[in-house]
DNA sequence: CAGTGTTTTTTCGAGGCTCGAAAAAATAGG
DNA sequence: CCTATTTTTTCGAGCCTCGAAAAAACACTG
């Protein structure tokens, strides 16, 4: 339950601070660092010393700022490129990535390749991700010890612990524990993120601005998946990544979804429901297995062309996802929304009966209000939050070690 | 943004935590404090001798524990009923109770009043408010001084720092900042809370085994309310209450809601949705100001007696929050609930319709699995949860004072 | 009823951490 | 070259927690 905070917890917390700080930017000279953090200059200079002396920061040129004050200059604090390595792996339908990000995040390798993932065994997949971790690992420019950390993200439903796969859209197998099969087979600590949690992840390190404590990252894909950070932290179910805006019910008993069960608000906003409705498959009409990005594209030039059925269908996916969106705002209040996937370069054709809809919901207060923004590119993005949650975990867990995570330190409900 | 730990939070927190144990019950010896905090003995036993000594805990009679263990025995640390005094006030429709509340939780004095919120003034509904606080502090068994908090509760919408009231349905009026007016009123701290919310920190002092570290509180009253714990905190809007779970949409363009708006949850859960219902009134006759809970009782006990409208309304009303769940799982998994207020008691009527509705969405995997309790009565939830919410303000607030709040210490959402 | 064993609680010195103040370092301006 | 200014480091003081050992409080035993 509630558990004490040891002595040697301290220095632990506040080193994970200090380079928490120096990973947020802006290269931070101590003066800068202690002024943030509150703690005294004492104590923030000892830390930086130590974490100089490890290796795990460096001190930046002097006179790099550019415009020269009076007193003595502040050297600002970067990290150490060489301190540490982290893999990013990430599946999606039919193709897999991955990367080697050196821990001042860059890119120092990567590699992709294309897979039929729908009709994969479960072993071929998983001997795909190992093969490909494998052939990076055995690249004779990385050195393997500087591996810390491997986090794969998966379009799909993966469990709390970021350990497993429950369900993905992308591959008919289930429950697969990636991260402890990697861990396994590399030695190496592994984690299975869910794509849109990464997205979320990714798009608070870009823009820290607009994407600050409240935010949600919408994915507008073939199927509808979300990401989202309250209070500053990162929403997840109590047992499973959570989050599954695409499979709240808009229509009882509406039209037929891929998961099986009828009116989600993903069988009337994924890609596979505009199509539907753009052909006038009617409700019932089976899921499409894929619809090409090109194929989406055209849609939406042929719906900005005149109004037929092919506007009708985004108008329906507006509505939809305003009322899905609606419902979300009654228990969250509104926050500034991102939409990414291919069917946000059509949030043109979507947003008009997206904002209609959310105008007739408790949302809809402050409906003129809520901000839109659009990422058509969804890869990259997962691929950043992934490297940002693997730098983050090596930050925190082996550069600022100590008593193993401590959960619910403190927490208290009343 | 993250701040670091100074030295002086540790006692300060350590503190809290040794009192949180106390309070959590079974009159805890210094030894299982030290066992459960996993702090050492020697810690636990300087903090309590200073709790002891400030007259904030007491030792326990020994012996008292019954069995006899062959060592020293454990004697048993409790809070001191003296130590501080708290009062909870409770805004419902119609209705006014405060109650004043030792350290240790007893009720040591309550006043009730019937008022007609619908129609008071601003003004008249501050005054009835301040009066019988002021009552209650003029009395003189009550030591004024000892009052550390008061926690208001009220039906409705308050804001995320527990300071004003933003909407209510008992009154026309909109955004009264109670917290603040009693504050300057009396000069004592002061918090104005969510009633759904307060009935979910009450069940989770009343039974923790049950409702731990995820559960959901629905109030199935005139309206439909929601107190929602997730890993083991109460969850909230980022500006409101939140948790807004009546006002999720279950028909776009439905039945008309109290709110003005259509197709809310509550517009057919509600009381004066299932009485519409029951009357065959339509879905667009504007919802009756108020049923009382007798007409509910007469209207269960109607739908019980035959296969009438009154039952069909029921099950419309099961229909409604089943979804309005599966859409609320899609987002968070299931967690047991507890259903409360009048209508929890014809939960009977309600449940099959309930439970064949969440079989229709994301939640429906483990639909027999959801486990459902009922408490017909909010009121005493409402004020547990105010009580316990103010004593432990004073726990940790009064009791283990240190450096102000620094939130979001360690927050990072990679 | 005194001695022994057992368990809880307190005491005490050691080790760590952060802090404030002062010193040292590094630079611009005159 | 000297002074003013700002950043960074150094150093002693003050807390806090910890482990080990001592003290306390009881049950059991013969």
């Amino acid at each position: 339950m509630s558990v004490g905070i040891r002595h040697d917890d301290l220095r632990r917390r506040n080193r994970a601070m200090v380079i928490g700080a120096v990973r947020r930017g802006g290269q931070p000279s101590r003066t800068e660092i202690a002024a943030t953090t509150g703690l005294s200059h004492s104590t923030i200079s000892a830390i930086s010393a130590d974490l100089i002396a490890e290796g795990i920061l460096t001190e930046g040129k002097p006179n790099e700022a550019g415009l020269l004050k009076r007193g003595r200059p502040q050297v600002g604090l970067g990290l150490n490129p060489k301190a540490a390595t982290v893999m990013t792996v990430v599946l999606s339908l039919n193709f897999l990535s991955v990367a080697v990000i050196d821990y001042a995040g860059q890119v120092v390798a990567e590699e992709q390749r294309r897979l039929d993932t729908l009709t994969m065994s479960r072993e071929a997949l998983i001997g795909e991700c190992t093969a490909i971790v494998r052939r990076r690992l055995e690249d004779p420019d990385l050195d393997v010890r500087s591996v810390a950390r491997i986090a794969l993200g998966i379009q799909g439903i993966t469990d709390t612990k970021a350990r497993a796969m429950l369900w993905s859209p992308i591959t008919p197998q289930t429950d697969i524990a990636f991260a402890d099969i990697l861990e396994a087979e590399f030695g190496i600590p592994a984690t299975m993120e869910n794509d849109c949690n990464m997205m979320a992840v990714a798009l608070r390190w870009r823009d820290p601005e607009r994407y600050r404590d409240d935010f949600i990252a919408i994915l507008l894909s073939h199927g509808i998946g979300m990401g989202l950070v309250l209070k500053g932290e990162l929403f997840t179910g109590t047992h499973s990544s959570g989050g599954e805006f695409g499979h709240m019910i808009h229509r009882p008993g509406g039209a037929l979804c891929r998961c099986g069960r009828r009116g989600c608000v993903e069988a009337y906003a994924g890609n596979y429901a505009i199509w539907r409705n753009a052909r006038q498959l009617g409700e019932d009409t089976e899921p499409a297995a894929d619809v090409s990005d090109a194929q989406m594209r055209t849609l939406a030039a042929t719906a900005r062309e005149n109004d037929g059925p092919e506007r009708e269908a985004y108008r329906k996916a507006g509505e939809a996802l305003g009322y899905g969106l609606g419902s979300l705002f009654a228990l969250i209040d509104p926050a500034p929304v991102a939409m990414v996937g291919v069917s946000a370069a059509a949030f043109d054709l979507i947003e008009p009966a997206l904002r209609e809809a959310i105008a007739q919901t408790a949302g809809g207060q402050h409906s003129k209000s809520i901000s839109f923004d659009t990422e058509p590119n969804e890869l990259p993005l997962i691929r950043e939050g992934c490297a940002m949650r693997a730098l983050t975990f090596v930050d925190q867990e082996i550069f600022a070690p100590g008593v193993q995570a401590r959960a619910g330190a403190g927490k208290n409900v009343a």
